[in-house]
Formats: C-alpha cells, structure tokens, sequence
DNA sequence: GTGCAGCTTATTGTATACAAATGCCATTCG
DNA sequence: CGAATGGCATTTGTATACAATAAGCTGCAC
C-alpha cells in the first residue's frame, strides 16, 4: 500500500492500542499529522479505516474520538466472537486441509514452548494463538466472517487481554487447542464449534476475573 | 454531515444499486468525481467507506472495482445473516419495550397493507419490513452487532431480493413476523431466534428459487 | 448572576496541483 | 515468435491553500 497513508495508519493504531492516546480523548487531524510527520491527506484517510474497525468514533459534528468501551461492551464483543468463531470452526470443519491442520498443530506447539519456558514469552505465545485461529478463519473460508471477526478481535482492550492471564489459563487455551485441531481431524463440526465456544467464553471469563483482580488490587494500593 | 462528501457518498451508492455501475467493473476516482459534480477528495472518502462496507473493493494496487458477488457469497452473506439476527432476536426478546413492540406491531400492519391493496405496493412493503427489522436491533442494544448486521443486509443483492418474491411469500413474512411478535411478548428468547432463523432461511431459498426461475426465463427468451 | 448574541478561534471539508506508482503498449533481443 | 524491457499514459497518493462549519469566549442586556 501507500506509504504515507499506511504509516499513519499503524502509527495512529499503535498509538491508540498503547493507550498513548487515551480512551476518550478527541484526536485531531492536524496533530496527528504532526505526530505521523504526514500532510493530514493521509492521516484523514487512516482515521476513516480506524473509524470502520471501531478504534476511533466520531460524533455529530465529525469530530474524532478514541474509542471507549465498557465492560458491557467488551462482554458483547466476546459474545459476538465466540458466535462468530464457533461458526468459523463449523465451516472450518468440514473445509479443513492436512496442510492447514500441519500448520495449526506447529503454532499450537509453539505457543506452548513460549510459556513452557524458563522464561514466558506471553508476546509469543499471543502471536502464535492469532496465526493459530487466522488458519481457522482460512479454512472457513468466508470473507466476510473474516472480516467481521477482525472488528471483535481487533480490540485494543482484547488485543491486551491475554497478557492477563496467568500462565494457567495460557496452558488451558492450549489444551483446548488440542481439542479443537481433534474435532477437526474427525471433521466433526458440531464438536468443534462446542469447544470454540467454550474457549473463547472462557477467555472472557478469565479476563474478567483477572481485571477484577487487578481492580481489588487498585482499591488495597489506594487504601494502603 | 458534509455536504459534497455525503452527496458522493450517496451518488455512488445508489448507482451501484441499481446497476448503473456494473459489478466488477473498474471504477476511478476521477471519473467519479464528475458524475458526483465535486472534486475527488470527497470521492476518495466515499470510497473508503463504502469499501468498508463492502460495496467496493480494490485490488493490490488500489484500483476500485464494484464489489461483484457469486450465488456461494451470496448464501453466504444470508447464513451470516441468519446467525446475526438471530442473535439479535435473542437479546431484544430479553430487553424489548412495550413501545418498540408497539412500533413493531405497526409497522407489521403497514407492510400488510401494501401487499393487500389492490396494486401491491413492494418498495413501500420493503421499507416497513426494514423499519421492523431496525427495532429489534434497536432493542437487542448491541451497536457492534448493528454495524455487523448492515453489512450483510446493505448488499445489492440482499437489496433487490425482496423485490423478486412472489405476493405469497410476502405474506408468509408478514406471518412470520407476527410469530416473531409473540415470541417477544413471552419474553421467549429461543422462540425468537428460532423464528428468526427460519424466516431469514426462507427468505434465502425464496431468493434463490426465484433467482433459477429468472434464470430459466432467461434461457427461454434466449432459445426462442 | 444568568443567558444569549455575536465574534473569534479551532477544526474539519474541499479543491487543486503536483508527485509517485501502476499498467499498457511497443519495441527489441533472444 | 515469445518474453523481457523501456518509456508513455493513466490512475492513485500527498501536500497545501482556502472555505465552511462548529466550538468557545467575551461582553452585553436583563
């Protein structure tokens, strides 16, 4: 693609996935431009791709916004990925190659040896897992499930979610990889779409606990 | 919104609608630009948007082209569909008002009377089945599950299909909006959905009966 | 002191000129 | 004759200047 354009692009997306730029805050097309050393051509046109993926809001008068999400609204971005990932597993099932399956039982090793390590690489482990369900998302072979699952994935509060998990939760995902690649090989599709379910509903679960957990821990630092 | 740059938006949309820009064919912004009557800033911005709602596409060197759907994307789209609404069914069942019911109701009347007539009114029939579906996104109160759902509802395709129903099959959705209704008066969330389902299915094989009938017409008119 | 009008400033929208890149075609070399 | 290459035409990308619009502020009236 473009390089101003894409520079801007993931400039802005990091920025926002830090939290360098607060949830919330409004975001100007100028500054933007400065920050991205662009003109604001491009930076408007990164900010309109933003807009579509649900980073960045605007309001009535086209001004711009980071995005902020409850945690109502993170619960309904989970709900709509375990629906929308268990459908992809149902159609992955029945469409699923050896060699998809070769490659999803490597990452799946991979992002196990990233945590079964002295040291846990949790960065490791998260991008191993993304190409792991990118390989599902393949195998469905649908467009636009593909692309509907990325503006629930995506998310800057998902996209940091996984680093909250304790390595246990880590070690369960792997597991019910496990499962998964198991009801795939059996192309069975019903089993497979179970155990995605499962899976992903856990993951909120357990992010859930674990920001409730970092809450308790805020309310002792603050009384302590 | 802007003027010039909601007008393009608007312009371009509405040929692809209806045709006027072929599926597939390349379309470039300069050549727009003149159609809209406005520069080719506002065109670039339409084009981002409606290719993220899937009315355009680019290919790797950013050329446009008007999105082009098989008969298998089409399906696709509707068991999307399907699913998402589905879904949606479910949460409004939980959540839905005497009000929104209400509306509901009103509009359910309203697309009746536009087949009953006595010269059948479709487009105005098409318009209250949109307004009813809308409620039950407004009720089922998941913004990402709305912006999800246009995607798969706005397409061309999708657009035109109610067009090519029989009365018969009309009235069958009146019907099975009425079912939908009751569902909701019982706050029976599984009842809706299942309905929901069914209807959109329905709706689905309708499109594609009609869709091979027009075909056989069009084989008819060719052979004689 | 409160609320509104009108002005001022900040921000986004549009047009245009130019830069970069892509695609196409013709020409040439193997 | 076919494939590769070079240059020309077309198309998209970027910067910038200016226009339009919305927000914020000041001062006035009540």
């Amino acid at each position: 693609m473009s390089r101003a354009s894409d520079r801007a692009y993931n400039h802005i997306r990091s920025m926002i996935l830090s939290g360098e730029l607060q949830p919330g805050s409004q975001i100007r097309e100028e500054k933007l431009a400065e920050l991205c050393g662009v003109s604001r051509t491009p930076v408007r046109d990164s900010l309109r791709r933003l807009e579509a993926e649900m980073f960045v809001r605007r309001n009535d008068s086209q001004r711009c916004f980071v995005a902020d999400w409850s945690l109502d609204d993170l619960e309904d971005a989970f709900q709509l990925r375990a629906m929308l990932e268990a459908h992809a597993a149902k159609r992955a099932a029945l469409r699923i190659t050896r060699d998809q399956l070769k490659r999803m039982r490597l990452h799946n090793a991979q992002l196990k040896n990233a945590i079964d390590a002295a040291h846990p690489d949790v960065p490791r482990f998260i991008e191993h897992n993304r190409q792991f369900h990118l390989i599902i998302l393949e195998a469905a072979a649908s467009e636009r499930l593909s692309s509907m699952l990325l503006q629930v994935t995506e998310q800057p509060v998902i996209l940091r979610t996984a680093r909250q998990y304790d390595l246990e939760n880590l070690r369960r995902s792997h597991h019910e990889h496990d499962e998964l690649l198991i009801a795939f090989e059996n192309r069975d599709a019903e089993w497979a779409a179970a155990v995605m379910t499962a899976h992903i509903r856990r993951a909120f679960h357990a992010y859930a606990e674990a920001h409730s957990t970092d809450t308790e821990i805020g309310k002792a630092n603050l009384a302590a």
